[in-house]
RNA sequence: GCGCUCGUAGCUCAAUGGAUAGAGCGCUAGCCUUCGGAGCUAGGCGUUGCGAGUUCGACUCUCGCCGAGCGCGCCA
């Protein structure tokens, strides 16, 4: 598809260079505007440099149109480009010929998704690290959110032209690990007729009794029985992960890295930079240096580690590995070590936006219109396993993903069940079923040869192509906001402009030649739908 | 106490500093001889928590206040 935006991006440089209005102080922004009635593209440049330029930004905008009509037959565009206006207080707004849009639509006929597909990221390698829950109970809905989202991330980045990889840290060694070995140890014991004290840091949950069980019944000799709870809770993550369509790519052990002498090689190097000293009988990293609020214990008194300790060796093999940038999605309990983990990426030289780190918010459940109560400690919580059984792995993702990230999230199970339009996966996936139904019926009355597109001239046709041209704009604020939400919100908007259509206009009709144009833009608008579904790990039903 | 996040319609949420702050749900009234009614159309719903400031322009940025959540460990 054409880049629109870049062309007229790079038309409106080159005028404002022309006329010499301060082109290096200002960034060109260009928006399709909310309101269609102010155009296909529209720029508030002229109200920008209007202050700067000490001129009313009306007359800015009218001598940069001169200028831009003067340049457009030179540009891609030209055959676009209906008219150029200044409107309001002073905004430049484009309105295209339907040409263009019947061009954009053939394209998606055409090639498919690969016409939706802007290479952004230039094979550039991103490693985006989620959900990285310690092994030691199944996954809640907290991970099972970081889980949709990092997912739906990773396949926008790579649809984008990014080396996107899935990674999950594996916590596999340490404190908590420990206890989950003595909470099965105690368990065992405890079935075994034995009195004990179960300890209340321990871990309550009903599952360290299966474990237990499963090493009487089974009559499992156990060495380590922290290593054996653990890699036994790890195969219920992946599987949980699994059944949720969640697949990474590495995971990888802390324990491993620990194996390895990286951790003390990276503090060996920060040494060397200058960022440790020891105070009260412990080593410290100087992280107020680089915009920490405190400086951070790297090894304790007791000579262990702290947990930041094998962390920033972890990211610092990140980049060694070859990933430009890294993108961590975090629970909003961790939002305090932000910065201490920054700080430890620009310690070695790296730039600052090369690690970013996004904070998941919370979801709460919802059933019979009441939260369900959440306590960890009590070893009571919804895990992913019980939402997925009960809404299913669509609903299940599309409900996670559905609110911006950084929000908090309110998940009615209820609905998320429905098969009504209150229930928005089902409006989307009916479009789709709907479309495919048509396009079924069509194939077998053999309706053939090129569409002429330009037949299509209903309001709402030429609403519905639009919303379909719009698809890359939408996945780049995807990747500008580091968040997939933006894809439903589109999804329905799209999903509503075919309804509308499909209600007021019949497809298949007397008149052939409109029914193949017609049934063309059915079957754009489902490469469209298909495509945003796929990124968000949606199925995409024929039938429902 | 300090820090971070948030406060928008009855509810759940949108609005990368832009034009008359928008959707869905719920509510009311309509639309099936016809491709899937799991749909569509119309209607009402607002002091954007409060107060100031910056700006041509503020839901958005800054400051103060009020309210909610989270974090402040030589835990992970």
């Amino acid at each position: 598809m054409i880049n629109t935006e870049n062309y007229l991006q790079v038309i409106i440089q080159d005028c404002l260079q022309e006329l010499n209005l301060l082109p290096d102080k200002i960034q060109v922004y260009l928006d399709i505007p909310q309101d269609s009635r102010f155009g296909d593209f529209t720029t508030n440049v002229a109200m920008q440099l209007s202050r700067q330029l000490k001129k009313p930004p009306r007359e800015i905008a009218s001598s940069l149109i001169d200028s831009i009509k003067q340049h457009l037959p030179k540009s891609p565009l030209k055959d676009y480009i209906k008219e150029i206006k200044v409107e309001g207080a002073g905004f430049i707004n484009f309105y295209f010929n339907d040409s263009f849009f019947y061009h954009e639509l053939e394209e998606i006929i055409s090639k498919g998704n690969n016409a939706l597909k802007v290479d952004f990221g230039k094979g550039k390698k991103v490693l985006i690290e989620f959900v990285s829950a310690n092994p030691t109970g199944p996954l809640s809905v907290a991970h099972a959110r970081q889980a949709a989202v990092g997912d739906a991330l990773a396949e926008i980045f790579n649809f984008l032209g990014y080396s996107a990889a899935r990674e999950y840290y594996l916590n596999d060694e340490g404190n908590q690990i420990n206890i989950l070995g003595r909470s099965v140890q105690l368990r065992l014991k405890e079935l075994k007729g034995e009195r004990i004290e179960f300890p209340e840091d321990h871990y309550q949950g009903d599952y360290i009794y299966d474990i237990a069980r499963e090493i009487i019944d089974k009559k499992i000799e156990v060495k380590d029985f922290s290593e054996y709870a653990a890699n036994y809770i790890l195969e219920i993550i992946r599987k949980e992960l699994d059944d949720f369509g969640v697949k990474f790519d590495t995971w990888f052990s802390q324990k491993a890295l620990g194996k390895s002498g990286e951790v003390e090689r990276t503090l060996e190097e920060l040494k060397k930079r200058g960022y440790i000293y020891e105070e009260d009988g412990a080593v410290w990293f100087k992280s107020t240096a680089l915009g920490d609020d405190k400086d951070r214990v790297v090894i304790k008194s007791d000579k262990s580690y702290t947990y930041l300790t094998p962390d920033i060796a972890y990211h610092q093999e990140k980049y060694r590995r070859g990933f430009a940038w890294l993108i961590n999605l975090w629970g909003p309990d961790h939002h305090g070590y932000i910065n201490r983990l920054k700080a430890s990426v620009a310690a070695f030289g790296k730039p600052a936006g090369s690690l970013s780190i996004i904070i998941v918010q919370l979801a709460t459940i919802f059933r019979e219109g009441k939260p369900v109560q959440m306590s960890t400690r009590r070893g009571q919580y919804i895990t992913l396993r019980e939402v997925l059984e009960e809404v299913g792995r669509d609903a299940a993702r599309y409900f996670f993903i559905m609110r911006r990230t950084s929000s908090h999230l309110d998940f009615d199970l209820d609905v998320a069940k429905k098969q009504s339009s209150e229930n928005p996966v089902y409006y989307i996936q009916y479009a789709y079923a709907r479309i495919s139904s048509i396009l079924r019926e069509a194939k077998e009355n053999a309706v053939s040869g090129k569409p002429e597109l330009s037949l299509l001239k209903e309001k709402e046709e030429i609403e519905l192509i639009k919303k379909l041209c719009q698809f890359p704009d939408m996945l780049n604020i995807c990747l500008n906001t580091q968040d997939p939400y933006m894809v439903t919100v589109y999804l329905q908007a799209l999903a509503e402009d075919f309804h509308k259509f499909y209600d007021l206009h019949r497809v298949l009709g007397e008149d052939k030649k409109l029914t193949a144009a017609r049934l063309a833009l059915l079957s754009a608008t489902q490469t469209v739908i298909a495509t945003g579904l796929k990124l968000l790990g949606v199925s995409r039903p024929e039938k429902m």
